[in-house]
DNA sequence: CCAAAAATGGACTATTTGGTCCATTCGATG
DNA sequence: CATCGAATGGACCAAATAGTCCATTTTTGG
């Protein structure tokens, strides 16, 4: 309204520090709701509840409960990739990777499997619902997919790993054993299926390793 | 009620076949709205019209909507099974395996890979949020497995597949890869990365073959 | 063909939930 | 310390949605 074109999400006024900081507090709030319960089980009195805030705070900042959802949807995109960044950055050898999957593996052993991988759980539900959203977690997959790849290539680089191995499609199958491990985890409360999956991903990139 | 301990879900009084049509015809429509809209985004009044029925029907065979959706998961599970027997009750080379991904590859491309699994959405909406839904659901998965690993069990026995592979092990895996990439096509609306990632799972299978 | 049981239609209720509004408080700034 | 815009609390509203109930029609079985 103000400026056509500006920022994809205008504030409606000038925002303090406070509240920004309240932003924060509510969009923290949903994207932990939402972890656990799900985005549509959600409600934006569950928001408001969790948050200490009011309900004049959330349409302060949100429109409505859809641009909420997109925050969250960022905000875990953002959260993910700069965790995962942290790990796979450095990523050049092959007991790097394993490294990567035991920290992930422990990580989803502290509940159980339970709720599933932060983006993958919203991806299921908000993909056929929000296209917005969808498209921001396809990004978000592709880029933490390829860190793997940047990993794998520098062990290319560093010549540990074959030159015929093609770390695009080694990364997208490593993800693809993640995502998979992580549903059927949740859906069994058990991190077996989780860790099957992972080693056999994994075990297929070792048999291209040159030595 | 009447019998302690009689019926799961005992029917509310004799069901004649109009009954059974009814209900039979309730639950359908609720499983393909469920699919392509998720369970919680559909409610009973889309059900209502999609199967031509009226309120009082839906609570004529299900006490509220939880137990529908329990029906609708037994149903789905049901059906999958059916469809893998079909599949993989004779499977016994590694070109029969490529074949059954063939399969999944193209019926899922006809949607553009938009709903996912069947099996897979239910999943991830209800392991956290019905108990009973995830137990039914897990134990479609374990017996969708169990098939795969029977498959590879007579490539064993038929002296194609190596002893050292171990066919549980590689039948979750393989699982979670098509799990993993029925996500990630849907979310990118791109059926590529479940191609990747099953090739990427029936190439680890390969290297345990005989010839 | 008749009576009882089953099936149905759909109006109606209660509750949940998203969303609006405004009076009041807080805080930065001159 | 006065003022004005930002921030807040929470009552209130409207729509959506789960669930109830009963009069009526259809089917079944004697």
């Amino acid at each position: 309204m103000t400026r056509p074109g500006s920022a994809t999400v205008a504030p409606p006024r000038q925002l303090t520090a406070r509240g920004l900081a309240t932003r924060a507090r509510i969009v923290d709030a949903a994207a932990d709701l939402m972890y656990v319960k799900g985005v549509n089980a959600t409600t934006l009195d569950d928001v408001r509840a969790a948050s200490s805030t009011s309900k004049s705070q959330l349409y302060q900042h949100f429109a409505d409960k859809d641009e909420l959802v997109r925050a969250v949807v960022a905000r875990r995109a953002g959260q993910v990739i700069e965790r995962e960044q942290g790990y796979l950055e450095r990523l050049r050898s092959f007991r790097g990777l394993e490294r990567w999957r035991d920290a992930l593996v422990q990580r989803n052993a502290l509940q159980n499997g339970a709720y599933g991988c932060a983006l993958g759980s919203m991806a299921s539900e908000l993909s056929d619902q929000d296209d917005e959203a969808r498209q921001t977690l396809a990004e978000a997959f592709a880029e933490w997919t390829g860190l793997i790849a940047a990993g794998l290539r520098r062990m290319q680089d560093a010549g540990s790993l074959s030159d015929t191995a093609d770390p695009d499609k080694l990364a997208v199958g490593l993800m693809a054993a993640l995502q998979g491990g992580y549903l059927l985890a949740e859906t069994q409360h058990d991190i077996a299926p989780m860790e099957t999956a992972l080693d056999m991903a994994l075990d297929h990139i070792r048999s291209f390793l040159t030595k």
